[in-house]
DNA sequence: AAAACATTTCGTAATTTTGCGAAACATAAA
DNA sequence: TTTATGTTTCGCAAAATTACGAAATGTTTT
């Protein structure tokens, strides 16, 4: 019998792990959650060691994973959390580690 | 001034996220997690497409972020969540996307 | 129209991750 | 002691990530 490959879901959570997965990044989502506010790259540069062109990386990523999203303000383009996707994201997170079903028994398939 | 570093708390959630950031960790971790028993990589090996030495690679990562553990029983060695990590992982992660404050302004440093 | 400003895209280099098969290890069975 | 079993380590290749500075883009001010 041929190999099953990953879930839909399985993929889902690695790919938000993946946004996650850069000092930077969660660096951006805790300025832009915590303050509940939008913010530009030139207000974020000088809390980091990177330059802006990788700084404006880190925010193309987390765009396209969906964390968040950019108004243009010309000529500034603010960030700010989508929260929508947010939420989504942390029920998902949350399901993940969820407390486990009592079972002292070994693996069963 | 010289720019900030990256706070340790950053990098750690950085880490856990990294840990998660593949299919086959997550499958990992959800088969321990959820049968709440310990398990051979024999064991996993015919649900995801990998093949077995790729398959120990990630093991050892997820050993080394702390998240599991194994105990040899020979032939065999039996993993298990670490379920103090996993425990306090958990609350870490919940805290990072816990809701937010109210506030509608923008950006202040 | 030119200069200034905020930001992104491009080109490229260095590093890390992922993947595999072959070989190595350790234990148990014959 | 040989053979079989379950798993990991090694060696290597391919792909992805991270990083930077220079150049490009688009907008406003002069």
């Amino acid at each position: 019998m041929p190999k099953p490959s990953f879930t839909e879901q399985q993929k889902q959570i690695a790919g938000i792990a993946k946004a996650l997965s850069h000092p930077a990044r969660v660096y951006i989502l805790q300025k832009l959650h915590s303050m509940n506010a939008c913010c530009t790259s030139g207000e974020m540069i000088g809390d980091i060691p990177i330059a802006r062109s990788t700084l404006s990386q880190h925010l193309k990523e987390l765009k396209y994973a969906g964390l968040i999203q950019g108004e243009i303000e010309p000529p500034m383009i603010k960030y700010c959390i989508n929260k929508e996707n947010w939420e989504i994201t942390r029920k998902i997170i949350n399901e993940f580690f969820k407390p486990a079903q009592q079972n002292t028994g070994d693996c069963k398939p």
